[in-house]
RNA sequence: GGCCCUAUCGUCUAACGGUUAGGACAUCAGGUUUUCAACCUGGCAAUCGGGGUUCGAUUCCCCGUGGGGUCACCA
């Protein structure tokens, strides 16, 4: 069976990098009747929080990615990695460092300097066990390292880039655990993919350089291979990685601007994957049939917020009006009388996303509405003109019953001079804006009282 | 700097080695409309450079160049 997972450090909101990573894990792994998991990797203590973890789960399910069995955190199974690594020193495929800080930085400075890549040279490589152990005893401190081997080339078969080799003298003996009780990322990683049977890791290009690693690691620990598959990264506008750092990167900004999860999903797959057919709508059902991890792009992609826009509007507007309403109400006012369901309605066309709906919908409420008097003048009318229309309209208002307003309207508009003659002083009068819902939507939201109040006040200021 | 990844319109991308290099977003123009949207029609716009291989290269290979990633007692 096909197993994937999702692995994020709590140590940040969700971002749009890793959603694009856990959506195509989960699709990958559903299309294929597999399991999809997550795990909580919170080794680093000082920065793991569980409040980011919340955010994390919490923004998955809103997005409609749902995981099996319970996530199990990195920081609960000590134990576990404890044993491995034990079992490391003692087969020596690891061994204990007693480098200090300064000389590591030394050596790096040195490397650096002779145009070599900065890979630790593995001093304490030949120590052996007997004589760390004793070191240790005396008050050291050690870190432990992995025992690389030497000058191998480590190939594996990504499946989104194909053959990929790095020779084991550019990986060097990385650090597998600061000591028994505190492992570090690469060891845990291969442990647990191993333990959960994951069968493929999907994850960002970041990693390609951990590949190796990991299956150094999975070797000397006996595990099976894993199938990995690099994502190329999401770009920022400067072409830069995406950083976690900047807000406009967190998942749930774009959640609590109003993207609906159905298109951010649409969005994320159609970042660096698409089905090679012209269809781009895709529902997450639509979306596990589909999915190919062949046809996954190799070279990065900016994050284009032109284009969520757009597709977030098609979602709007296709959106039953109940829901929709339900989604708008955190951002509309309250006021006896006014039917906020109408609002939507009359505005769903203008949203990109649904906090537009509070700036849009503003004059609808209260009983006034503030703008300058040029704005009344459609046109070159004069001063009179403008008044007369306003009194034309005033006059038809309280003589007609509410039902067919906007019939009604156009019947007066067409004896006026012009349509846009009669029709725009009214909605400026209406609105107060340049840009609204017509007249007729208007007063059928603000009601008769109110729709003459304001015309009247018009009236007055010309 | 070493290693690794990568390269088609401004952006996201399509194209068994043979296409007038296609679509979408954005943009521009026109239509519709009282305005803004929405909607419809149309326009502009791309194969990084140089060598090969081939009858033929966006596609395969090599070398440049550009962009990115990584080289932590972070993940």
């Amino acid at each position: 069976m096909i197993r994937t997972r999702f692995a994020p450090s709590p140590t940040g909101a969700l971002h749009i990098g890793g959603l694009r990573t856990a959506l195509f894990s989960y699709l990958f792994a559903k299309q294929n009747n597999g399991e999809f998991f997550l795990r909580i990797e919170d080794t680093d203590k000082a920065r793991s929080k569980k409040e980011w973890e919340a955010v994390i789960f919490e923004n998955l399910k809103e997005l409609n990615i749902s995981w099996d069995n319970e996530a199990p955190r990195q920081s609960e199974r000590g134990e576990i990695y404890k044993k491995y690594l034990q079992k490391m020193l003692e087969e020596g495929t690891a061994y204990y460092c007693f480098c200090t800080k300064e000389e590591l930085d030394e050596e790096r400075d040195r490397l650096m300097k002779e145009e070599r890549a900065p890979i630790h040279q593995g001093k304490y490589r030949d120590f052996g066990l007997k004589n760390a152990l004793k070191k240790i005893e005396e008050g050291n401190h050690p870190v432990i390292r992995f025992k690389c081997p030497l000058n191998r080339d480590v190939c594996f078969n990504d499946l989104i880039r194909g053959e990929i080799k790095i020779n084991t003298s550019d990986v060097g003996d990385f650090i597998i655990a600061k000591d028994l009780d505190n492992p570090l990322y690469n060891l845990t990683c291969a442990i647990d993919d191993a333990e959960m049977g994951i069968t493929h890791v999907i994850r960002g290009e970041e990693h390609i350089p951990n590949t190796p690693k990991q299956i150094l690691l999975e070797e000397a620990l006996g595990f099976n291979n894993i199938i990995f598959a690099h994502l190329s990264l999401i770009l920022g506008k400067d072409k830069k990685k995406l950083s976690k750092r900047e807000g406009s990167t967190a998942v749930s900004i774009y959640l609590e601007e109003g993207y609906l999860p159905e298109a951010i999903i649409n969005f994320i797959a159609f970042l660096g994957w698409n089905p090679g057919t012209e269809k781009e709508i895709y529902s997450m059902e639509e979306l596990i049939k589909d999915f190919s991890i062949k046809k996954i792009s190799k070279s990065g992609s900016i994050f284009n917020i032109d284009k969520l826009d757009w597709l977030n509007g098609i979602y709007i507007r296709n959106m039953d009006l109940d829901k929709l309403t339900l989604r708008c109400l955190p951002f509309l006012k309250e006021e006896e009388g006014i039917d906020n369901k109408k609002i939507v309605l009359a505005l769903k066309d203008r949203l990109k996303k649904i906090k537009d709906i509070k700036e849009l919908s503003n004059y609808f409420y209260g009983e006034e509405v503030f703008y300058e008097k040029e704005l009344l003048r459609w046109k070159d009318m004069s001063d009179e003109e403008v008044k007369k229309s306003l009194l034309q309209a005033k006059t038809l208002i309280e003589n007609i019953e509410f039902n067919n307003l906007q019939e009604e309207l156009i019947k007066e508009a067409k004896k006026s001079p012009s349509i846009g003659g009669f029709m725009w002083p009214l909605r400026v009068a209406l609105s107060g804006q340049k840009a609204s819902a017509g007249p007729a939507e208007i007063m059928d939201i603000i009601g008769k009282e109110k729709s003459l109040k304001r015309i009247n006040k018009a009236i007055n200021i010309i």
